[in-house]
DNA sequence: CCAAATATTACCTCA
DNA sequence: TGAGGTCCATATTTGG
């Protein structure tokens, strides 16, 4: 589309393969300080000694430690010193990978595996977050043992993208998402339910999908990602958990209801990294030259990812086979998000930078390449594109200042509806989603409000506000289990829950 | 032609 | 309390 893009991705691929290779770099010079000192495997007490800071007010207010050469934050390498130690960049606060003994000897990709513990921030580890989702976990999977076969019908199985024998589909008694109405009259925000849970910029926010915990995982522009265990408040303190497992901003979260032990985080850095509770790890399990921006996965399919790769590219990886299964430039411009249909998830749908927002059909590939059942044109870029909760419509948004919906048998209505999408640069692109049934549709807006629009009227209904409020919530998640609970994130580190009365 | 600079925006921090 | 720093968005303008 337009050349000068491709050149801003050039020279920002060019940073992340330099960073990237820092990132390498300072993992092979662990490894061999590692393999020196075999006696002490693990120097935990040296490793949370940075995290003594003067007065321990809260864990989140620890500073955060940016790995970012001079170069990458556009400065000239000669650039003071001093410049650099005022944004807290110090040998001492210096974040590096614990656990480099532990990469495969395998010759050509680095798996880095950060342990949980060492990618905690906090003067201790706290490990009951871990448990407690590991419990969770457990009973959901008891609920789920002799959970029958799932086939994927037709094409894409075929192609044996991610289909496994027994573990890889997912369990059929668990809906994707509970389905209800609510009266949006009754939502509300108790003071309570506020909390800062990560510093700085919010990217991305995900409620972990099960009913028996009320729990937040928000990713930040700084790498970190940060639990917020509402429930455990009472009892454990603030509940608030932060771990630092990126070293860039975290594009995305991928969580499934039938597998609570493992997530998947994508990042501008291009790492894609596991949490594994069980195994207590956050591991490396897809690194790109290119920046990802956006990552999901099938209902159906905890075995393949697909993520949105640099200008254009969706990537299908299949974890099993530990590589990239398909490749397709879908778009000009990067894709900023993935979503599938909950009504077949063959059905899948991209919104990007580059104006436009495409539905899939995953079946249909001609010539490698797949065939877009239907695109949807924006003015200029697209923020997002989320099917409803039946699956059969979608919502786009886009920076020209429309939020569109499409609904019907083959996606032929589309109406814009006018919404002031204009954030500026220091607040979160807008991204309308779906409550918890196709009536209504949340999205932030620039006074403190979130605004509730109705897909039958096709206008804004109600705008949610509050005094608790304090900031502009810019990404939203609705919980999956639990109607009427709507959690909000904003560009500085805030959550919001809101709740029925 | 392509790269670099600029304006926009609102949050948090720290004098 | 208010000024200063932010700085991975995006489109437009300027410069070599």
């Amino acid at each position: 589309m337009e050349p000068q893009k491709l050149t801003e991705y050039e020279r920002r691929r060019l940073e992340n393969i330099k960073k990237n290779e820092e990132m390498l770099a300072s993992l092979k010079v662990n490894s061999r300080l590692n393999d020196l000192s075999a006696a002490t495997k693990r120097q935990r007490a040296q490793t949370k000694s940075y995290k003594n800071s003067p007065e321990k007010k809260s864990k989140t207010e620890t500073p955060i430690v940016i790995r970012r050469s001079l170069r990458a934050r556009g400065m000239p390498p000669n650039a003071s010193t001093a410049d650099g130690l005022k944004d807290g960049f110090d040998e001492t606060t210096l974040k590096i990978p614990r656990q480099a003994h532990m990469m495969p000897k395998k010759s050509r990709p680095v798996m880095g595996t950060i342990t949980i513990s060492d990618a905690y921030i906090g003067t201790e580890w706290d490990k009951k977050l871990i448990d407690k989702i590991l419990s969770v976990s457990k009973k959901s999977q008891l609920s789920c043992i002799g959970g029958v076969k799932e086939e994927t019908d037709g094409g894409f199985s075929d192609l044996a993208v991610g289909v496994s024998e027994n573990e890889g589909t997912g369990c059929p008694e668990m809906k994707n998402k509970l389905l209800g109405s609510i009266d949006v009259e009754k939502l509300a925000l108790e003071p309570e339910n506020v909390a800062r849970v990560v510093p700085g910029r919010i990217m991305s926010v995900r409620f972990f999908p099960t009913a028996d915990m009320t729990t937040i995982v928000v990713g930040n522009k700084y790498g970190n990602v940060g639990f917020w265990n509402v429930d455990a408040e009472k009892e454990d303190g603030d509940g608030i958990y932060v771990y630092q497992p990126h070293s860039a901003p975290v594009s995305g979260i991928s969580l499934q209801p039938f597998l609570l032990s493992k997530m998947f985080t994508s990042c501008y850095d291009g790492f894609i990294r596991l949490m594994d509770v069980e195994k207590e790890v956050f591991d490396l399990v897809y690194s790109s030259e290119y920046a990802i921006f956006s990552i999901s996965q099938r209902p159906d399919d905890v075995r393949s990812l697909y993520f949105g790769e640099g200008p254009g590219e969706l990537n299908i990886w299949d974890e099993r086979a530990g590589k990239s299964s398909f490749s397709f430039k879908l778009h000009e411009d990067k894709i900023n998000t993935i979503d599938f249909s909950s009504e077949n998830s063959n059905i899948m749908a991209t919104s990007s930078t580059d104006g436009t927002a495409s539905i899939w059909d995953l079946r249909k590939i001609d010539s490698n390449k797949l065939k877009s059942l239907k695109t949807i044109s924006h003015k200029r870029a697209v923020y997002s594109a989320y099917f409803s909760p039946s699956g059969s419509c979608l919502a786009t948004t886009s920076v020209d200042d429309i939020v569109g919906i499409v609904s019907g048998a083959n996606y032929e209505d589309i109406s814009m509806i006018y919404h002031y999408n204009q954030t500026g640069r220091w607040i979160s692109t807008f991204r309308a989603i779906w409550g918890w049934d196709d009536s209504y549709i949340f999205i932030g807006n620039m006074r403190r409000g979130v605004d509730v629009l109705s897909s039958i009227s096709r206008n804004i209904i109600a705008t949610l506000q509050s005094e608790h409020m304090s900031a502009i919530p810019c990404r939203f998640d609705a919980h999956p289990y639990k109607v009427g609970m709507l959690a909000g994130a904003t560009s500085g580190g805030q959550v919001y829950i809101w709740t029925l009365d």
